[in-house]
DNA sequence: ATCCTCTATGCAACTCGTTTCATAGGCAAG
DNA sequence: CTTGCCTATGAAACGAGTTGCATAGAGGAT
């Protein structure tokens, strides 16, 4: 249940409200970790109760007022704590695999298309990734070599750059696989 | 819901009970989606009412009696529409993403003996597979080139092998980037 | 003798995550 | 002037997945 940490995450390294969170989790934290906007409702709601973090109402005009959230100590005390354990097994769920192996038995042009489609997916990504690293990490407004937090950020988007440029690379052999077999 | 569908393949490549399903999905087909015995007999249970799959009582000696399964031509339709269909874009959760990026407001070197332990589990993945790949992919016992199940169970290995590759050269990236901002 | 592990299946309770619906004002496009 | 999108939050229901427990005989270890 690393959601709540992924939250505090985030909110440590930016305070916001659930809304802001969830668009977060459209982009930068969305590359390593999904939530829908009801989730992260109900787990700040959650932690607020256990004192994880304090909720300030803030009202705006011409928009609906909002709560925004900032992480207790007892927050970064509990986020402390998690660093401590050791990560439990990631459980894997690669539809894909099934698919190529499910094509043994199947129509092998349907999932040639669908793995063509797939691959451009993953090359979009790659790029947007790619812009990202390049406006946040290189150039003059990079963040210096002893900032821990944008290093830290840096080494986690080089991890998303090498799984795509691997996936990329996967998704040829799979096409060559396919022609190779039909 | 692709579980279903990686019992049926699975299943498909060789017929079997719940508990042998079990035991696959802590191996081959474990290495690409996790599931345990308590799922795999619910989902049994689903297909055989939908007629996806058939059971056969199998009475043993010294054992419990088992219910053997096979695919039904019904649950190769499933399959086989199944494949057609677009595969939605996988949710991601990396614990290891957040931790690392958590670390930013924590305790680094409790992290670094972490990612330590993280790489000495993906080398022994790494080496599984690649024991695995030399035992059914090469040789003289090998699957020929124009057997489409071995090729295609093949190429999703060498997709575990190159995932297990590229995570040990970014944990080595990680480490060093650990070490670097301490 | 007793404990543990393996085979083999299953129920019940629980947590986590997704989907659908609801509210509500502002703003832009057609 | 109506339709749809954006901000902002939330309830309710559902579905998927995990954990703990139960049963039960065979065989091996201490």
């Amino acid at each position: 249940m690393a959601l709540d940490h992924a939250i505090l995450v985030s909110l440590l390294e930016k305070p916001g409200s659930g809304y802001e969170l969830a668009r977060r989790f459209d982009r930068s934290i969305g590359y390593f970790w999904t939530a829908t906007h009801q989730q992260i409702y109900r787990v700040l709601k959650r932690m607020e109760r256990e004192g994880w973090v304090t909720a300030r109402e803030v009202a705006q005009r011409g928009r609906p007022d909002k709560r925004h959230y900032a992480v207790s100590e007892a927050g970064r005390a509990a986020l402390s704590a998690w660093l401590h354990e050791p990560i439990e097994p990631e459980s894997v769920r690669h539809d894909l695999a099934v698919k190529i192996r499910g094509a043994a038995f199947g129509d092998r042009t349907a999932l040639l298309r669908e793995v063509e489609r797939y691959r451009q997916v993953h090359a979009a990504r790659l790029a947007h990734y790619l812009a990202g690293e390049e406006r946040d990490f290189t150039g003059p407004g990079a963040p210096g070599r002893q900032d821990a937090m944008g290093e830290l950020q840096h080494v986690v988007l080089r991890g998303g750059i090498a799984y795509e440029r691997m996936t990329l690379a996967w998704l040829d052999d799979v096409l060559a696989t396919l022609h190779r077999i039909s």
